[in-house]
DNA sequence: ATGATAACAGTTTTT
DNA sequence: CTGTTATCAT
């Protein structure tokens, strides 16, 4: 017990010993997040003496739950089976393995990614752009809308051909018995919201349930919370409003804002001591989301000892900004800073070029996270879709997407009349090209065409028996009757192909190694719920965009492209307050040294403009030298002007304050003296 | 069936 | 300027 306490402070301790009823953690950035909601966990389980089984820990990335795992477990002294600390997916995806019958459907399903979702709405309609029509079906399913529902309401026909395809989407998934990542969370959330007592037994069983990144939980999210713990309401929820980033995705900001409304009798711990940052930077970050109008009110506190102040780069382009970004870097490892706690961040991947470019002029070797991920790369996906026919011979989508690979002369027209000729006879593909006899099969193939997909079919029969006897020698086998690599080995960028198809055998070897028992089936339902894996840190730097940067931290931080039209992105489209959080959220990553850059032209999208410098260095209190009464971003008697509390207003007269500018503001007849950096230019 | 070229659009991303 | 998709010859 005396280690749970351990270096806890007074908030984190209130927090950790905070047992029943509804408790919001407001955790601001570096204050200690996870130690709480770990030291909570393990609380719980060890002094509090709740059984393992009877938590429920929910993340929303594989990553943040392997940590908490982690360390959850290192701080648990009892003997116990570990507590279910999953992501909210993960956890969707094992409660419908025990509940879908109640659906009518079996639980054999398989679980689709965003991309076989896109291709499956492309194929049944190519009028309206599939982006679009995803994103819809998602909000359509988030909000529990049915397709006749979606239809209903929709007010343009567009938006009524967009239902229609809806419903098509769905017959399609529920044929196949597949599933995509929002059925995980819609199908969790109508069995316990229709079935009451299952709603009553899970309730019970998961007496204390934690949830991470509050900030992030969009509307279903919310509701299948207010379902699990509608029994006990011991929901802890830890987050920052301050760091929502992922409104444009669905993130309802207001479930963190309002959860004291929420939830009756709720408990507020708030997290405020910062043990990431030097005061300088935390200073030029608190100046800056001081600005935002709807979050809670806090501020980090300093616990490190000061050291530089903030710096600002001004560049004429972006090439003058990556030499010199470049250059600083070079002169810190030189120093003997290692090159992982460097890292360049970027509002938009775009901007990640020039400064590759620099990086790689000087040497400096670098990691670019995010971009296209392990599992979403063709040939790992190739590589899924034949493993998930071995196991399951009649998934007619998997077998599509292999049907021709390696190349067996089906074209797209071939499939289709096979596809075509199989929903005709009621079956699945397989079934239909399995009884079919050759000469059936001619009329809709070339001869050639027909004994190669006999002899196929009959290597899939081969290899599922192989599966079913041992995940061993399943692999081995495999290798020598499917040749994935050959395929890629003349593709251009062969060796990396290869090398990713080694990769994914040997996590396939790993697997199983670690998990014995397991089958071909149990490794595909974790292989589709992974998405990034665990980098292996080098001596390289890092640079990603902000939102990949969320949770991590690094001693040196440069922020690129700090520019009206970048960051933030363009007032119209984007939410400012969200732009602005973000801008927060990359001045909170730095521990020792922030450097914030922007430029006067930068190329884009295949042109130069001039930019201006973002509203955000005046509102982080950063005008420095820069400031001139004549400068055009600057304000003159005039100039119409909105504050969030004040409203419209006119200027009437500037001055200076300090490093600040001083406005004389009308506002409707009451005159007030403003800083420029709280308020807009209208 | 497949490879080559034209047309086009273009934040952020996890599951 | 890029990467992706639609269309057109072969």
């Amino acid at each position: 017990m005396e280690e749970i306490f351990e270096n806890l402070n007074d908030e984190q301790r209130r927090a950790v010993e905070h047992i029943d009823g509804p408790l919001l953690i407001l955790a601001g950035a570096g204050s200690g997040k996870t130690k709480t909601i770990t030291s909570r966990l393990a609380y719980l389980l060890d002094v509090v003496g709740v059984s393992a089984s009877n938590t429920l820990t929910l993340t929303f990335t594989n990553k943040a739950a392997k940590e908490m795992r982690f360390r959850a477990l290192s701080l648990i002294k009892q003997n116990t089976y570990p507590p279910l600390l999953c992501t909210f997916h993960k956890f969707g995806l094992l409660f419908l393995k025990f509940n879908i019958h109640l659906l009518n459907r079996e639980n054999n399903f398989v679980v689709i990614d965003s991309d076989d979702k896109k291709k499956i709405i492309k194929k049944i309609n190519s009028q309206i752009a599939t982006p679009l029509v995803a994103s819809e079906i998602s909000r359509y399913k988030n909000s529990i809308m049915s397709p006749d529902e979606a239809y209903k309401q929709a007010e343009f026909h567009q938006y009524q051909q967009i239902a229609k395809i809806y419903d098509e989407y769905e017959r399609y998934l529920q044929e196949n018995n597949l599933l995509d990542f929002d059925d995980l969370l819609v199908l969790t959330y109508k069995l316990l919201e229709q079935n009451n007592n299952l709603r009553l037994q899970t309730s019970n069983k998961y007496k204390y349930i934690m949830v991470d990144e509050y900030q992030d939980t969009n509307e279903l999210q919310y509701k299948l919370l207010r379902l699990l713990s509608s029994e006990h309401n011991n929901l802890c929820v830890v987050g920052d409003d301050d760091q929502s980033i992922y409104g444009w995705r669905g993130a309802h900001i207001r479930n963190i804002l309002e959860f004291d409304k929420d939830f009756d009798n709720v408990n507020t711990v708030t997290l405020e001591n910062n043990y990431r940052s030097q005061p300088n930077i935390l200073k030029v970050a608190n100046a800056l989301i001081v600005h935002n109008r709807s979050r809670h009110n806090k501020t980090l506190k300093a616990t490190r000892e000061n050291g530089k102040e903030v710096v600002t780069l001004s560049s004429s382009d972006e090439n003058e900004e990556s030499r010199k970004i470049a250059k600083l870097i070079k002169s810190l490892i030189d120093e003997g800073t290692e090159a992982r706690e460097i890292a360049v961040l970027y509002r938009i991947n775009a901007l990640s070029r020039s400064i590759e470019d620099g990086l790689n002029r000087n040497g400096i070797a670098y990691r670019l996270v995010g971009g296209l991920r392990f599992y979403d790369r063709a040939e790992i996906k190739d590589l899924i879709s034949y493993f998930r026919v071995i196991t399951n011979l009649h998934d007619d989508f998997s077998l599509k997407r292999i049907i021709n690979k390696p190349k067996r002369g089906l074209g797209k027209a071939s499939i289709d009349k096979i596809e075509s000729a199989a929903f005709n006879a009621q079956v699945s593909i397989f079934s239909f090209l399995n009884d079919a006899s050759l000469d059936d099969l001619v009329t809709l193939v070339k001869k050639k065409n027909a004994n190669t997909i006999k002899a196929f079919l009959d290597e899939l029969v081969y290899l599922k028996k192989i599966s079913e006897e041992s995940s061993y020698t399943f692999l081995d086998k495999f290798i020598e009757h499917i040749d994935i690599k050959k395929m890629y080995a003349s593709s251009p960028d062969e060796s990396e192909k290869v090398q990713n198809i080694d990769e994914f055998y040997a996590l396939y070897r790993d697997y199983i190694k670690q998990n014995p028992s397991s089958t071909l089936d149990d490794f595909l339902n974790e292989v589709t719920l992974q998405s990034d894996q665990d980098q292996v840190e080098g001596e390289s730097i890092y640079i990603m965009s902000i939102h990949a940067s969320k949770g991590l931290e690094f001693k040196h931080v440069f922020i690129i492209g700090l520019e009206e039209g970048f960051l933030p992105l363009n007032s119209e489209g984007s939410d400012l307050e969200e732009e602005r959080r973000l801008a927060y959220v990359a001045y909170t990553r730095a521990k020792d040294t922030l450097s914030l850059s922007h430029v006067n032209s930068r190329y884009y999208k295949g042109r130069r403009s001039d930019v201006d410098k973002s509203r955000f260095f005046n509102e982080s209190g950063l005008a420095g030298g820069s400031l001139k009464l004549e400068n055009k971003s600057a304000y003159k008697k005039g100039d119409l002007v909105r504050h969030k509390i004040f409203g419209a207003g006119r200027v009437l007269g500037v001055s200076k304050a300090g490093k600040e500018i001083k406005l004389h503001i009308n506002f409707a007849g009451s005159k007030r003296d403003i800083l420029a950096s709280f308020v807009e230019k209208l």
